[in-house]
DNA sequence: CGTCTATTTGAATGTACTCAAAAGCGGTGG
DNA sequence: CCACCGCTTTTGAGTACATTCAAATAGACG
């Protein structure tokens, strides 16, 4: 149940054992169904969220009804609404899944008691940031300097597990393209 | 010389002027010119910057020679090649001054001391990358989900004083538009 | 004043979009 | 098992927006 989230957890910090398990006895877990949201616009995000197994996405949704995905998480994966969970205000945008999936829940105010208990949690949340903020970075480096089959196929490079899982009109709600374009796209690339 | 910082860390976490004083024998002052790099492809990045004074740009240069501004850093900002800094790896990018800028560096050695020495430290930049990381996802919302229209005025409205300082040309390699781009949004903008 | 760079303007091109319709695919119920 | 429904993907035709290339104008700096 918490081999992944260890492992993830150890990649930037070391933990006893005693440390670790009071960490999960902070967590919380929850099963979501597909379609099923774990944060809607107007609500307070009040946890920080790790996919055990499944796939979610974070999503804006436009005056014009458009959605627009912010990001993908799967195993292994942190997400949560940032903004929200900062400020305290309520979220501008929904979480849910894309399909059956399993989350560990960490409540705000279990953080901050694990931020005092355990310092270091502090250091991996910071590394943790640092290391989203680079890769938030290079997806806009991305859309600023590359063509939409250009960030497509460095897409599909970088995430292939994602691009197996989910359908193609998330990955165009994604990009920052219709579906239909993504559509003809891919109909291009054979012959390069 | 040091007021404008201690603001800016104090707004997230509590110092004791012992620790300040420490925290600021760490940083080392430097002045630059305008064009003047901080950082050049292929470097190392080994610090964190923040700027006292000034204007300084992060920016890729693509194969084909153009500029793609990653961010802007004015008075009150920090800056710097989180990726070459995260993996030690060489930067795939630029940092030089818009103008002529005043700023204070702190050495990735020192920074991993003042972790040690004031874990506060790594609270305080724990937040500042979340902060950073909200920035970067309404950029990146924006990116797919406006026109270049409407991320021009959005960008001028959220930013007026780097508006205001930079030229044209700057702001359409930021948003990811040609400055020929650029120049005629504006033009059609009054009509509005 | 002259040079260098930034900005503006024009004309032609290209890329992604809209609207509309057809085809494909998966799941459900008879 | 098959027929039907809903949703995704594909295709087509016309349009909008940003780009390219080129040239003119305007500003900044020495």
């Amino acid at each position: 149940m918490f081999d992944t989230i260890r492992t993830n957890i150890t990649r930037h910090i070391q933990l006893h054992d005693d440390e670790f398990s009071y960490f999960t006895s902070l967590l919380k877990a929850k099963r979501l169904r597909k379609k099923q949201f774990l944060l809607e616009e107007g609500e307070i995000c009040r946890f920080e969220c790790f996919v055990n197994e499944g796939c979610l996405r974070q999503y804006h949704l436009g005056d014009d009804g458009q959605e627009h995905i912010i990001q993908f998480a799967i195993t292994d994966w942190w997400i949560g609404d940032q903004y929200s969970f900062l400020t305290g205000l309520p979220s501008q945008c929904f979480i849910d899944a894309l399909e059956d999936s399993d989350v560990l829940l960490l409540e705000k105010s279990s953080l901050e008691q694990l931020y005092h208990t355990v310092p270091k949690f502090e250091r991996f949340f910071r590394i943790a940031f640092q290391k989203s903020y680079v890769a938030l970075q290079r997806r806009i480096l991305a859309s600023i300097s590359q063509s939409a089959e250009e960030r497509y196929l460095e897409f599909i490079r970088t995430y292939p597990e994602i691009g197996q899982k989910v359908p193609q009109r998330q990955i165009a709600a994604y990009l920052g393209i219709k579906p239909e374009s993504l559509s003809r796209l891919r109909k291009q690339l054979p012959r390069k």
